[in-house]
DNA sequence: ACCATTCTGAAAGTAAGTTTCATCCGTGGC
DNA sequence: GCCACGGATGAAACTTACTTTCAGAATGGT
C-alpha cells in the first residue's frame, strides 16, 4: 500500500485559481477547456450556470462536474462561490499588465522591469499563500531529524538545490547537492531510514531528478518534492509535496518567476529548521560569517 | 397600482450588505430573519443552500426568494455569489508585519512563511521601483555589443552570477562565470574594450569580486556592479551601478531577500538583451529547451 | 363582524446539478 | 495486426435545488 502522498491541498480561502492553473497540465483535454475559461475570467464563470459553462467549453455538464472534483471542489455551486470570492478579492491592477503575460514586442525597459517585478512578486506572494504550513512543518521535522539530507535539481532548479544545500550546511546540518546524475544516484542509494531526499523540479517531469528521488525512497528515506505542478510525475515518488505558484509566460521559458518562488520555499524551510535550534544555528551562522570576513574590504556603511 | 418598491438597485459590485441592513426595517418579519442571518455572516450564508438558509431562518424557501427580490437580486444563486464576493472583499490586509523585521522567537511556521514572503516580495518590488531604466538600458546595450561577458560573484551571489551566465548562454551570448578567484583574475586579464564584466555582491565589499572587477576595468572592459549598497567599494570600480533594495534582517544573514532582488535584476537585464534580438533569442531558447526534452518523463500533458 | 390586504408556507413545477452507463479512442501486450 | 484494457466523454436518467403558484392565516381598517 502506497505511502500516502500528501499533496499540500490548496488550503482555505485563497489560491483556487492558481491551484487550477497548476493542475491544468494534468487535466484531460475537455477539462482543460473548462479550466481555461475559468482561469481566464473567474468572475464571468461564477455568473454562468453549469449548462452554460459546459456549452461555452464545448463539452457536457458531466465534464464540468468532473472538473470541479479534479480541482478539489465538491460540486459546481461550491466552485461557483469560490470563484466569485476570489474574483472579488483580486481587485485587478488597473493597468494592462497581464499577469503571467508575455512581454510585448515593443516594450521599453521600464515596462519590462515593471512586468518582471510584478510577476516575480506575485509568484512569491501566491506561493506563500498556498503553501501548507502543516506539510512544511512535517518537512522541517524530517530534515531536523535527518542524519543526512540530499538535495537534487537540474538546470535552473539546480541553483536552488545548491542554494538550499549551502544554507543547511551553514547552520551545521549535513546536506549534499549532486549536480551529476550518476553521483546523485550513488548517493541516493546510500540513503536510509531517517534520511531526507529533496527533489526540485519546476515542471515536475525532469526524469533525472524523479529517478534519483525514487531511488532514495526505495532506500527508505523520506522524500520531498518541490514543484509547480501538484500532479506531475515527481509527486508520485514524494512523501511530501510542496508546490510553488508561478504562472510562467511563454517567452520567459527559463522559468524565471518559478525560481524565485522555489527560493522562497527553500528560505521558509531553512528558517524553520534554524528556528528549531535557535542558538546553535545562530552560532553556526556567526562562525561562517566570520570565516569570510577577511575577504571583505572596508567602508560600506551598512544601513544599520 | 402596486407600489413597486424599486429600491435604488444596489449598484455593481459593492455595498450589498449595507444595502440589506438599510432595508431591514422595511422587510416583513420572516424576511427580516433571513436578512439578519445574511448580514451577520455573509460568507456563511453564501455556503448554504436555499433550503438550509430557510430552515435556519425558520421560514420557507419561498420567503428566501422573496427576500432576494426585495433586495434587488434576481434569485438565490445570484445573491449567493454576490455574498461570497463581498465577504471575500472585506478581509483586511495582512496586519502590521514589521518590514525587514526579524522572525520572533516563538513564531510558528505559518508566521515564518508570511514574514519571509512579505519581505521577499517587498524586496523585489522595491528593487524594481528604484532601478534606473536608463542605466539598465546602457548595461543591456553594453552586454548586447560585447564579444564576451564575464560574471563574478561569491557565496550566495555566486548562484546569481551563475544563473545569469547560464541565461545569457541559453540565448547564444558568450558569457562566463568563474567560481574561483584565480581563474577569474586570469579571465579578467584577458578582457578588452567592448567586453563586459559584471560583479555581483550583496554587501559590495567582497574583496575577491571587487579585485576581479577592477582588473577587468583596467583592461578596458565595461564594468557593471550589482549590489545592495550604492556607496560600497564595488561601486568605485564600476562604470554602471545597479542596486537592489533589500532590507536584511539580522537573523537571516544569508541575505535571503537580497538574492531574490538580485535575480529580479538579472532577469530584467536578460529579458532586455533577449528583446534586442527577439527571433534569434527565441530560436535559441527553443533549441535548448528541446535539448533537455529527452530528460523529461511523460504524464503531465502540457497544454497545447 | 366584515372585507381587503399582506404575509406565509405547502406543494407543484421547473431548472440546475449529479450520477450512471454505453461508447469511443488511444495504448500496450501478444 | 489484433485484442484487451483503461481512461475520456457525452447522453440520458436521476436527484436536488430553486422558483412559482395558490390557498389559508394574520392583520388591520371600516
Amino acid at each position: 500500500m502506497a505511502k500516502t502522498t500528501k499533496v499540500s491541498a490548496t488550503h482555505e480561502s485563497s489560491g483556487l485559481i492558481l491551484h487550477i492553473s497548476g493542475l491544468l497540465p494534468s487535466l484531460s483535454p475537455a477539462e482543460q477547456r473548462v479550466a481555461r475559461l475559468v482561469v481566464a475570467d473567474p468572475a464571468d464563470a461564477a455568473r454562468r450556470t453549469i449548462t452554460d459553462l459546459a456549452t461555452a467549453a464545448e463539452t457536457s455538464e458531466a465534464t464540468v462536474i468532473r472538473f470541479c472534483r479534479s480541482v478539489g471542489m465538491e460540486g459546481y455551486p461550491q466552485l461557483r462561490i469560490r470563484l466569485a470570492a476570489e474574483a472579488a478579492r483580486r481587485v485587478e491592477p488597473p493597468d494592462a499588465r497581464v499577469v503571467g503575460g508575455d512581454i510585448p514586442p515593443g516594450a521599453d525597459l521600464a515596462q519590462i522591469i515593471a512586468t518582471i517585478a510584478f510577476n516575480d512578486a506575485r509568484a512569491v506572494e501566491e506561493t506563500a499563500e498556498q503553501l501548507d504550513p502543516a506539510v512544511c512543518e512535517q518537512v522541517v521535522d524530517a530534515i531536523n531529524g535527518a542524519s543526512r539530507v540530499d538535495i537534487y535539481g537540474a538546470g535552473a532548479s539546480g541553483f536552488v538545490a545548491s542554494d538550499f544545500q549551502q544554507k543547511l550546511h551553514r547552520i551545521g546540518r549535513i546536506a549534499f547537492y549532486w549536480p551529476d546524475v550518476h553521483t546523485a544516484l550513488t548517493s541516493a542509494a546510500l540513503l536510509g531510514k531517517g534520511d531526507v531526499a529533496v527533489g526540485i523540479s519546476h515542471s515536475g517531469t525532469t526524469s533525472d531528478v524523479v529517478e534519483v528521488l525514487q531511488q532514495g525512497r526505495a532506500r527508505g528515506a523520506t522524500t520531498v518534492a518541490l514543484t509547480n505542478f501538484p500532479r506531475s510525475p515527481i509527486t508520485e515518488v514524494a512523501d511530501y509535496v510542496l508546490t510553488t505558484a508561478a504562472r510562467e509566460t511563454t517567452y520567459r521559458s527559463g522559468a524565471m518567476a518559478s525560481r524565485l518562488a522555489q527560493l522562497t520555499v527553500v528560505d521558509c524551510l531553512f528558517v524553520g529548521v534554524a528556528a528549531r535550534n535557535r542558538t546553535k544555528a545562530r552560532r553556526a551562522l556567526e562562525v561562517t560569517a566570520e570565516a569570510v570576513q577577511t575577504h571583505r574590504v572596508g567602508a560600506a556603511r551598512r544601513s544599520k
